[in-house]
DNA sequence: CTCTTCACG
DNA sequence: ACGTACGTGAAGAGC
């Protein structure tokens, strides 16, 4: 069988050119020509070479009028004009094809699907060929068939559809799509279809008939308000689907066997790199880099003697068959070593268990491992995790390794897809295949990177950690939400008929599209902030305007009722499992500091700020008797105070002072007893500010002062603390000699921001450069209390539990007897893990939920 | 799917 | 002249 990929050259330097354009900013050579469509249209041709390692290829382009607009005036209106900006980039992606030894095709008056259209006529009509379409257009989609199928384009990754997969998901026959435009139309193109029927009601109708000859052939068929619409329109209809329906004999005189590719012509390829200066991309077709093994044979383990030949050091995957672990079950596990690979199914699981206990195990993901193995009365250990070894190395991966392998070249599916037409063993057994070769590698770069010890004592032993925490579960009463919420649901209402009244229409006060209309048109209020979807109504601007008008009070108290009732209320109770409890997901290898992030749901959010939404706490009780909650006090201002260096900083820290009055003291010249609460409250945001990087404008709109006067706070700063100042020009110039920075543990984050050709980018780089190390070593120093304090309960054989971690917080369902030494053991632990300049002073409460314990 | 808003540290 | 404080996740509106 010969394998011809057709791609529609339109589609991708479109999609180029808007992935990257609309930060407004695009993308230009030293010459000032824009690049950004070229740069990713490049990418994206080596990325399909390489994966599809195409025997035969052609691209095709559209060009000059065409005939679907000569026959409907309105085809294609109302689509914005090609910015020129891209309409420069498309001559040049011509050369690149020429270059790269792809022919590519273009015909007035035909579009690219037509050409695309005519080549995969030309694949049915010779058994010798199949093909695969390459495009983020679903028009394509009509073209599926026996030997053609589409790889259709999603904004990170793709669906690949066949016949069959098509029809699961879409429920009738491919070449239908040309019925569905019919009735749904397409508002990019300007295809009208039948006015009031869209995406669902077009679907739904093509289940029952095949085509919109046969649904007007039934018409009586169908009953009221769609009859009508469907005879009222019936004309656009056929026009629509005409319109719609890909032209498959565009005479292009070529013949299948000429559209072979040769691979490209290094010389010409990389002149014009160089003169659209994609550097990075001059290396990659030189070194032609090793492709991953994409088949793979493997034993079938039916009874344990299978795996009797397993060496020590081997490589572990297990496949879950639902997004989300903890609601989930193993569909089946793959181990490879040095030489052979096996597949494991749950039968043999008992078995297989206790063999790996003498194993020395790398795995990927063994959070999720941890969960799946312990729900069925599981645990085995693992010396390494690829997936965090990736995070730490700056790999950018998420939860699916299936990225990662493919972007080396594999091809297995991505998990989504998995989830969706069923796990194949092969790819579960290429997954650990994948992890055995590559693990050395990432060892040696973390070596390299110094970062071994990050890995092997902070990030390894936190996974056992943290895999504890979720599968245990908070506790949290689902009858108290509920209550809550009915409750709220009354005031919410009274509020709602408020706004309307003092409005004087009904609108909706969810909408801030709505609301801005309202506010700032109807009401006239003043302090109007134009943005393209409207105006500006979020709490900061509603502060200025709450003495102007009844109206805002109200609204502000709607948007934090409305906030607390869907999002916790209503939110949480969706997360309580049978158990009773909540169980979230901690995010390991998500945040660019080294924190972890809380998802389904977010624990790490809920309300403490306002008293209202603070009484959601109640809702979360102990299994045990008590909760204990211990916060790091001024956490990152103590770890900004030592890495700077700034020894009048750490002083303050010493003396155990109130950091924010005595900062306060020193800026207004006065001794700490006469600092007033609003003197405090302006160094407060000052101190806040600087760690973030913040500029005399964004600190003066904070405390709603002018610009020079808050430049001026900042300044008074800097002279008072010259240490911090030192630091933060220092960590600056360091950051773009490097292109990266270190927290105290090495954690190593890159910077690409700091080469951005877009001042405004740079300047958030450079904030970035000096936040990172603060907000990282704090984050380094709380996974080390955690996994020691840890370790100490089981020495301890404690019956408490490390429940959650909000960043400089950490919640422990506690048993009374075992009040006093844990709390001495949290607090010891968390204050002396690491000995810094300064001395951590952590503060510590208990209560019978987490309302009380704060 | 993106934007806007708002919850946390 | 420009835009303006770091790091997150979730919900609702509207395209």
């Amino acid at each position: 069988m010969k394998k011809v990929i057709l791609v529609d050259g339109n589609n991708l330097m479109f999609r180029s050119y808007y992935a990257t354009a609309y930060t407004g900013n695009v993308m230009k050579n030293s010459k000032g020509f824009p690049t950004n469509a070229l740069f990713g249209f490049c990418q994206m041709m080596n990325k399909i070479i390489h994966e599809e390692k195409p025997e035969y290829i052609a691209v095709a382009f559209d060009i000059g009028k065409n005939f679907r607009k000569q026959k409907y005036e309105t085809y294609k209106d109302g689509r914005a004009a090609t910015p020129d900006e891209l309409k420069m980039q498309m001559p040049i992606a011509r050369d690149v094809l020429k270059a790269m030894g792809i022919p590519y095709f273009e015909l007035e008056p035909y579009e690219a699907d037509d050409i695309i259209g005519t080549f995969a006529k030309m694949c049915e009509e010779d058994p010798e060929y199949d093909a695969t379409i390459i495009s983020s257009d679903k028009d394509l989609l009509q073209l599926i068939s026996d030997v053609v199928d589409v790889k259709l384009l999603k904004q990170k990754d793709y669906i690949r559809y066949n016949p069959k997969t098509f029809k699961e998901d879409w429920g009738f026959e491919p070449i239908r799509i040309i019925d569905y435009k019919a009735l749904a139309g397409d508002a990019s193109d300007n295809i009208p279809g039948v006015k009031g029927i869209g995406d669902k009601t077009a679907i739904n109708l093509l289940k029952t008939y095949d085509t919109i000859e046969d649904i007007y052939e039934h018409i009586d068929e169908i009953k009221g308000k769609m009859k009508e619409k469907l005879v009222e329109d019936k004309d656009n209809a056929f026009m629509s689907k005409e319109i719609a329906t890909i032209y498959r004999d565009v005479p292009l005189n070529v013949k299948l066997d000429e559209i072979i590719y040769n691979g490209p012509d290094f010389v010409s390829l990389n002149n014009i790199y160089e003169d659209l200066e994609f550097f990075s991309l001059i290396k990659k077709n030189v070194e032609g880099s090793k492709p991953v093994e994409n088949e793979i044979k493997y034993k079938n383990v039916n009874t344990i003697e299978d795996l009797k030949n397993l060496e020590k050091d081997i490589s572990l995957y297990i496949e879950c068959d639902a997004e989300n672990y903890h609601n989930g079950n193993i569909v089946g596990m793959a181990v490879c070593d040095s030489k052979n690979n096996y597949f494991i199914s749950n039968v043999v699981i008992d078995d297989v268990i206790n063999l790996l206990k003498d194993k020395t195990i790398t795995t990927f993901d063994q959070k999720k491992n941890f969960v799946l193995l312990k729900k069925e009365g599981y645990e085995i250990k693992v010396v390494s995790d690829i997936m965090i070894a990736a995070y730490l190395l700056n790999i950018n991966i998420k939860d699916d390794i299936a990225y990662l392998m493919n972007s080396k070249g594999a091809q297995v599916n991505f998990y989504s897809q998995s989830l969706k037409n069923g796990f194949d063993k092969k790819d579960i057994v290429l997954k650990a295949r994948f992890i055995y070769d590559i693990k050395d590698e990432y060892i040696d770069n973390l070596k390299k990177e110094e970062m071994l010890e990050l890995y092997e004592t902070i990030e390894m032993p936190l996974i056992t950690v943290l895999a504890n925490m979720e599968y245990d579960g908070v506790r949290v009463d689902a009858d108290i939400l509920n209550k809550m919420n009915s409750e709220m649901e009354g005031r919410i209402k009274e509020l709602e008929e408020a706004i309307h009244k003092e409005a004087g229409e009904e609108f909706n006060v969810g909408s801030p599209k709505q609301l801005g209309v309202i506010l700032f048109e109807k009401l006239k209020l003043p302090f109007a902030k134009k943005i393209p979807s409207g105006y500006k109504t979020d709490v900061s601007i509603l502060n200025k305007l709450i003495d102007y008008h009844p109206i805002i009070k109200m609204i502000l108290d709607y948007r934090a009722l409305t906030k607390i009732k869907s999002t916790y209320l209503e939110g949480l109770s969706n997360f309580i499992k049978e158990d009773g409890k909540i169980h979230t997901i901690y995010k390991q290898n998500l945040t660019r500091t080294g924190r972890l992030s809380s998802v389904e749901p977010n624990l790490q959010n809920i309300p403490a700020r306002d008293e209202e939404g603070r009484k959601i706490r109640k809702a979360f009780l102990p299994v045990n008797d008590l909760f204990l909650s211990a916060d790091y006090s001024q956490m990152e201002l103590r770890v900004l105070a030592h890495v700077s260096g700034s020894k009048e900083l750490q002083q303050a820290f010493i003396n155990d002072e109130d950091i924010h009055t005595r900062v306060a003291a020193d800026m207004y010249g006065i001794p700490i007893e006469e600092v007033t609460k609003s003197q405090r409250k302006t160094a407060k945001a000052v101190i806040f500010g600087i760690v973030y990087g913040i500029s005399g404008f964004g600190l003066g709109e904070n405390l709603e002062i002018s610009a020079k006067e808050a430049k001026a706070f900042i300044n008074k700063y800097y002279e008072l603390y010259p240490g911090v100042k030192k630091y933060m020009d220092d960590i600056v110039v360091q950051a773009y000699k490097d292109g990266y920075v270190k927290t105290l543990f090495n954690r190593k984050r890159i910077i690409d921001e700091l080469n951005n050709k877009n001042y405004m980018v740079r300047q958030s780089g450079e904030r970035i450069a000096l936040n990172t190390p603060i907000q990282g070593t704090s984050a380094d120093i709380m996974k080390i209390a955690m996994v020691k304090i840890f370790d100490e309960m089981q020495d301890k054989k404690l019956k408490s539990k490390m429940l959650l971690q909000v960043h400089d917080e950490l919640i422990f369902d506690v048993v009374n007897e075992e009040k006093e030494v844990l709390e001495e053991l949290v607090k010891r632990n968390m204050e002396n893990c690491v000995k810094l300049d300064v001395p951590f002073k952590v503060s510590s409460d208990y209560g019978t939920d987490w309302y009380e314990a704060k």
